[in-house]
DNA sequence: CGAACAAATTGCGTGGCGCGCATCTTTGCG
DNA sequence: CGCAAAGATGCGCGCCACGCAATTTGTTCG
């Protein structure tokens, strides 16, 4: 069930990580205090931390749920496809791109992008980001678990492999991000990414 | 040249990381003020944030450090040497007990380990932990990519490897941590996941 | 329907933290 | 010895996270 209580918990959650983003990108971390991204989301102060416990929490909230998502993504594969395949593929779903920023006029988009990369490169953000990977990487090693018939509490292997996983999607996000002008589309990026793992990372010739 | 200045320097900034982790370690991480670990490190509170700036950071500081020296000590392996037994001695030479704890005498031993145990879990503390881990992640991807001569601006491999081999240390630190009683031994464990990551963690037969 | 219950929001107050700035002390070097 | 640079310290400010208690808002039953 569904009630309007939950719902508009979940919107409220949502106004706040999307201003808490959108404000920082536009002003940078430290030009932003809490009150105005309660303003901006419509809540009192007090409220913002009813719902995450700190600034940097709150800007990090997007990429927990996307991160989860893979996950969730992973479950539903169908049960004949090879790990590392579904793996992929689950990986590949998280990176449509979102509707608030494909809708956004051209100009202001370059801006976007601008502030994106400052606030990921924003050394008071990267702890809370990587923490948000690794309660997300907790759930794919979970799910990778239940697909191998592995046991997180006896082997490393699940743990391995999500682990393994995400560090895929790290490196090509970063290469995507960092690799400037026309970079090489992030899905082949990921791809290669994970091709590489699955091959066990072998040394290339000299 | 090793001046007076540098080495009180470096004295100091041990003395407060390690003030900081065994005041946590004995009273739990909100229990500890900065005015805490500065008056046991013999400095004015002031200066705590000449040298880090985050109670966080300071408790990090040892992880960095011993982080560091992994991709030190790649370096310093001979150069004939296969990647992946190279990675694998590297991770394996930072995990001789360190003196400050083996001096221990036995009752307070108990007592430290569940003191660090509880640190660990400290949600505040994670972000920074796994914020030195990525630093140290990125000395590591430099020295692999000198290794293997690949790029790091173009190529993806060197941040892969780093990125995996990280990852095998981490979650054979976490399995020897969770596994209770007597646990396998350390170095067992980090040899093995290093085992299944070089091997490309193929699926386990059903 | 409406009354009792539960859950969320809000305002207020407090302790602590991170850091800029100005000042004083120590170190390195000629 | 004396001076310039680097570090340590004291002071003060703005902000933040959170406990508590009062209030408002949804939910559930008689």
């Amino acid at each position: 069930m569904t009630g309007l209580r939950e719902r508009k918990k979940a919107e409220t959650r949502a106004a706040l990580g999307w201003a808490a983003i959108h404000l920082t990108a536009e002003r940078g971390y430290d030009n932003v205090r809490v009150e105005d991204i309660a303003e901006a989301a419509g809540v009192s102060p007090r409220t913002f931390n009813n719902y995450f416990s700190s600034k940097a929490e709150a800007i990090a909230s997007r990429h927990l749920d996307r991160s989860l998502r893979t996950a969730a993504a992973l479950r539903e594969r169908p049960a004949g496809e090879p790990l590392w395949a579904a793996l992929t593929r689950a990986a590949l779903e998280q990176f449509t791109r979102g509707p608030e920023v494909e809708a956004m006029p051209s100009p202001a988009h370059a801006q976007w992008v601008t502030g994106v990369r400052a606030m990921l490169a924003e050394p008071a953000l990267q702890g809370e980001r990587l923490r948000a990977a690794a309660v997300a990487e907790a759930e794919l090693a979970a799910a990778v678990a239940e697909r191998t018939g592995t046991d997180l509490a006896t082997d490393m292997y699940p743990r391995l492999v999500a682990a393994a996983a995400s560090a895929a999607v790290a490196v090509a996000v970063r290469h995507y991000l960092d690799s400037a002008d026309p970079p090489a589309p992030i899905e082949r990026l990921i791809t290669d990414a994970f091709g590489q793992v699955a091959a066990g990372l072998p040394e290339p010739p000299g």
